[in-house]
DNA sequence: GTTCCGTTTTTTTTT
DNA sequence: AAAACGGAAC
């Protein structure tokens, strides 16, 4: 981790333990790695991939697969840093991206058009909800709910009438018609019409087999079977999969650490190499994270260890409610910051629940620290945002439903419920997407539409003619940022946040404001030098599977990181404060509601939260929080007794908050006196 | 027909 | 607390 970039020689690979190097050095044949948390892994990849640049293969060559795009940004620096190559042509990337990239290629052979939308969960739903209704089915489920068990058929995780009610058979056929008609893939199909692809095709295949003859695949214990279904297809002998059982927490996502025992039986003969010693944390921490992780009784044994010994105590605090338990974290962090000469960014604050992430934020915010946050209602989930990003993906393809429906009448322009329902009934009896359907209206409105208000009319040829002319200026080649600036503009998107929030201008502002971080952030993105295609259509790509990231990442350094347990996966930062760390949040009850078997998975999830601790480990509490509307009474995490009581000190907050107060105005003042 | 306003429900984790 | 829905006003 502290050595990176020392150029010529094998250079990269000083400093490797003996397993390290000879994980590093094995680049031929399938590899297995077993890579405790904090053993090193993500710099054995990166050497590895780095080792095979220098060994003469070529970059194209190589596919390193990860699970998150902050992993695949991640290695893909490193490797840059590592080799001082430009490296245009290695292929980082998560495998949804992958799919992706894949299918901008290919999807001709299946029937789609290249400028296919990507639908996120939102809008799987929005449609779902769409289809019920239209079936006279609304309200026999839960659009979101449907949704999820739609993505297990999909991924072959359930059937219908094993496990998936079969009388919405007929909802999901219905489903996966419109979206072909839409021109649209949901997320699970951005794996499964690749593997569809390569199955139908076997020259296209062959095509990509001989491309990547070095494949890589990170976070091995949380891939999908439909994951590794994919990358056996592509795979020939020199697959490369790093992985650790103790850190399994996406099986609620089809993510099956079976795929260990799948990749031993179809790659026989593959080396195994466990890296066990961790660089990371102090041994208190690691003593505590092994003490919680024994628990667990389906685990392959490891044990980790690490050179030093001791390390400061695990602080636990309890507080009255979450306001209270917010504002000592951001003093804490202010105290610890000055104290202990660290800057934002070696913090970081875990959480199991996006809803959690709200209060630390105002925390944050009250006491000026600066902080990036990842998830929470994603900036990209947004209303605002997400009406914006509608226009574009509708320019982009107008056959997209969903993403028109939301826009039609944003703002307002007089298509109400009647006027769509003439549409849809058009373009339900075509088999046509809206646009389609809105097109013959305006050629033949009379023998088409006779009962159409006149009104209506007229908005449609209003937005047609909109989304047309924008159309043509945002395909084009440069500025994109500011063309969207002008389309907002034109919209009047400010006159209509305006009359929609009129007793509460503030939240008007605020929500234009977040417009203007989004043009912005456009604006970074085409700027970026390494970009060599800045036009709508990538941009869209990489929006679209960016939805929980955070939009700019060169502007983080310096930054507190506040993110949820899952999001904090391979990261670590030398001060870790778990928050909200009660029974019913960490267990999650939810979690447990569906089976009492996962209370393994949840003990997994505070495992890695331990484990991303270097230096300093703080776990909080609430004794009353707030949920929906009422304060609950809660207790503290069970997980929490299972951390060996010596390693542990309870810390006394409410005497300890006004002192830190006051110390770190204190110190504040010392600081800037010394400037 | 469309918009406005007050009521209800909801939140586990992510690509 | 924020969005989605249903009924009343325009």
């Amino acid at each position: 981790m502290s050595k990176t970039g020392r150029p010529g020689g094998a250079g990269f690979a000083a400093g490797l333990n003996e397993r390290q190097a000879q994980a590093v050095a094995a680049i031929e044949g399938p590899v297995l790695i077993i890579a405790g948390a904090g053993s090193g892994k993500t710099r054995v990849i990166t050497c590895r991939a780095a080792a095979m640049l220098e060994q003469g293969i070529p970059q194209s060559a190589i596919l390193a697969l990860t699970f998150t795009n902050k992993a695949a940004r991640e290695m893909e620096t490193r490797v840059k840093e590592l080799t001082s190559r430009k490296l245009q042509n290695l292929t980082t990337s998560t495998f949804h991206a992958f799919g992706v990239k894949i299918l901008r290629e290919e999807i001709a052979a299946l029937g789609y058009r290249k400028n296919f939308s990507i639908y996120d969960e939102a809008d799987r739903a929005e449609l779902i909800r769409q289809i019920l209704r239209e079936l006279g089915r609304e309200g026999a489920a839960d659009p979101r709910a449907l949704g999820q068990v739609f993505s297990q058929v999909k991924t072959g995780c359930l059937a219908w009438g094993d496990g998936a009610d079969p009388s919405f058979e007929a909802v999901y056929e219905e489903y996966q018609e419109s979206l072909k008609v839409f021109n649209a893939l949901d997320f699970d199909d951005l794996l499964a019409k690749p593997i569809a692809l390569f199955e139908s095709r076997p020259d296209i295949l062959d095509k990509y087999r001989r491309r990547f003859r070095y494949i890589m695949v990170d976070e091995f214990q949380d891939t999908s079977a439909v994951q590794y279904r994919l990358m056996r297809l592509l795979a020939d002998r020199n697959v490369c999969v790093v992985g650790d059982d103790d850190q399994s927490i996406y099986s609620w996502r089809g993510a099956n650490y079976e795929n260990i025992q799948r990749f031993e039986r179809d790659f026989p003969g593959a080396l195994e190499i466990k890296l066990e010693q961790n660089y990371r944390s102090t041994a208190t921490i690691l003593e505590a994270a092994n003490g919680v992780i024994a628990h667990n009784t389906k685990r392959k044994e490891k044990t980790l260890w690490s050179g030093g010994a001791g390390g400061k105590p695990i602080s636990l605090y309890t507080f009255p409610g979450e306001g209270e338990e917010a504002a000592f974290i951001a003093l804490e962090i202010k105290k610890r910051r000055l104290e202990e000469g660290r800057s934002y960014d070696d913090f970081g604050v875990l959480i199991r629940t996006n809803s959690l992430i709200r209060h630390l934020e105002e925390a944050l915010l009250a006491e000026n620290i600066p902080h990036k946050i990842s998830g929470g209602t994603s900036f990209f989930q947004r209303t605002e945002i997400k009406d914006v990003l509608s226009y574009l993906r509708v320019a982009a393809n107008t056959d997209d439903d969903v993403n028109l429906l939301r826009i039609i009448n944003t703002p307002r322009r007089g298509i109400g419920k009647t006027t769509i329902a003439a549409v849809s009934e058009r373009a339900k009896e075509g088999n046509l997407p809206l646009w389609e359907a809105m097109r013959s209206l305006r050629y033949a409105r009379d023998a088409l539409f006779p009962e159409m208000p006149g009104d209506g009319c007229g908005g449609i040829d209003e937005f047609m003619t909109l989304i047309e002319r924008w159309r043509e200026n945002l395909l084009g080649k440069r500025g994109l940022s500011q063309k969207v600036r002008a389309l907002v503009d034109e919209i009047d998107y400010w006159g209509y946040l305006v009359s929609e929030y009129r007793k509460d201008e503030q939240k008007a502002r605020w929500k234009f404001s977040n417009i203007g971080s989004l043009i912005q952030s456009i604006g970074v993105w085409e700027r970026d030098p390494d970009n060599l295609d800045p036009t709508l259509y990538p941009y869209l790509n990489r929006i679209s599977l960016l939805s929980r990231d955070d939009a700019d990442d060169g502007a983080d350094k310096g930054k507190v990181n506040v993110m949820t347990i899952h999001a904090s996966k391979g990261l670590e930062f030398p001060v870790v404060f778990i928050a909200g760390a009660e029974d019913g949040i960490i267990p999650h009850a939810r979690s447990l509601e569906e089976g009492e078997a996962n209370i393994e998975e949840e003990r997994r999830l505070f495992y890695v939260a331990i484990t991303r601790a270097r230096d300093k480990l703080v776990i909080t509490s609430c004794a009353r929080r707030r949920r929906q509307q009422s304060a609950l009474d809660q207790t503290p995490s069970p997980f929490l007794a299972e951390i060996p009581a010596h390693l542990v000190e309870y810390g006394e907050a409410r005497n300890e908050e006004p002192m830190s107060a006051e110390r770190c105005f204190a110190l504040m003042k010392q600081r800037f006196q010394g400037r």
